[in-house]
DNA sequence: GGTAGACCTCAGGTGACGTTCACGTTCCGG
DNA sequence: CCGGAACGTGAACGTCACCTGAGGTCTACC
C-alpha cells in the first residue's frame, strides 16, 4: 500500500481534507477510488499539494496555480527541477509586490503631515495601485 | 445648497453610490435626509470618503476603518491635522507588510532551485507567514 | 463479524465587500 | 406640471476558498 488516504495528504501537508477534495473539483488534483469509492493518493501528491500551499502563500489565486500545474508534463513524475521551474517565476511576482506596497509607502509619506488625503499626490488618487492585501497574520491557525 | 447629494459625492471620490450606502449601514459615514427622504452630504464628507478608500488601498479592512474614523473628535469638522494623525500609522503597516514579503521572497530564493518545496526550510512550512493577497492589479477598474 | 473511526456526497454557510435588480419615489429644468 | 434622471429600499447575487453538517458507507483492527 504506497497510496495514502486524504486524512494522511491532509496531515502530511497541512491542508484540510476539505481543501483537497475542493482542489479535486477544480482539478488541481487527482486520486484513484477504491472500490468502496474513497480516495487514495500517489506519493507525488504530497509535492503536488505542497506545492499548491506554497503558491497561495505567495499570493497565486487557485486559478493561477492550477495554470502552473498545467505545464507541468503529463505521463510522468514532476521531477525537482519541473517544482523548481514554476517556482522560480514567483521571485518576480514578490520583487513587484514589495515594490508596489513601497510606491503606496513613499505617496504616503509625502502625503502625511498635509493631511490632504483628497489631493493628487495622495495615495489616494492613483486607482492604478490597487492593494487588497488581507492577512491578519493567522487567518487559518493549523498546528 | 452646500450640501452633496450622492450622486456627486460618488463622482468626486470615486465610490459607486452603491458604496456610499453600504458604508453608511456600516456607520462609517453618516447623512442627513431631504424632506424626501434623499441622502445629503456635509462638504466633509468628501474628506471621510478619501479617507476610506485610501485606508482600504493600504489594506485596512472597513472594520479597522470604522475604528480609526471612530477617534476623530466629534462636534467638529476633523482637521488636516486629524486624517494625518489617523494616517500616520499606516507607514509602520506597510513597512511590515514590506518585510514580509521580503522574508518569503528569501526563504523562497533559499528553496527555488532544489525543488524540495515539502521540506522545513521552506517557505511552505511556515504557517506563521500567511500572505492571502489578491492584487489583480485592476479589481475595480474605475475611470 | 462487530465496531470505531475515517471516509463519501450534497446542500448550504461563511465573510468581506460590495453590485445588481426590481420596483417605487423624488428632484429639477423646461 | 411633466418627464427623465437621480434617488430610495430590500433582497438576491457574485467572488474566493473553503468549512460544516446531515445522513450514509467503508476499512481496519480485534
Amino acid at each position: 500500500m504506497s497510496t495514502l488516504t486524504i486524512g494522511q495528504v491532509a496531515e502530511r501537508t497541512g491542508a484540510a481534507s476539505s481543501a483537497l477534495r475542493y482542489w479535486e473539483d477544480l482539478g488541481l488534483i487527482g486520486s484513484v477510488r477504491t472500490s468502496g469509492n474513497q480516495r487514495r493518493y500517489d506519493r507525488s501528491t504530497i509535492r503536488r499539494v505542497s506545492f499548491i500551499r506554497a503558491a497561495q502563500r505567495i499570493g497565486l489565486s487557485l486559478d493561477e496555480i492550477g495554470a502552473a500545474l498545467a505545464t507541468l508534463p503529463e505521463g510522468r513524475t514532476p521531477t525537482a527541477g519541473d517544482w523548481a521551474r514554476l517556482s522560480r517565476g514567483w521571485r518576480g511576482r514578490l520583487d513587484e509586490q514589495i515594490r508596489r506596497i513601497e510606491r503606496l509607502r513613499d505617496q504616503l509619506d509625502s502625503c502625511i503631515g498635509c493631511g490632504c488625503l483628497s489631493l493628487r499626490t495622495c495615495a489616494l488618487n492613483n486607482p492604478s495601485d490597487v492593494l487588497a492585501d488581507r492577512g491578519p497574520g493567522a487567518v487559518l491557525l493549523e498546528s
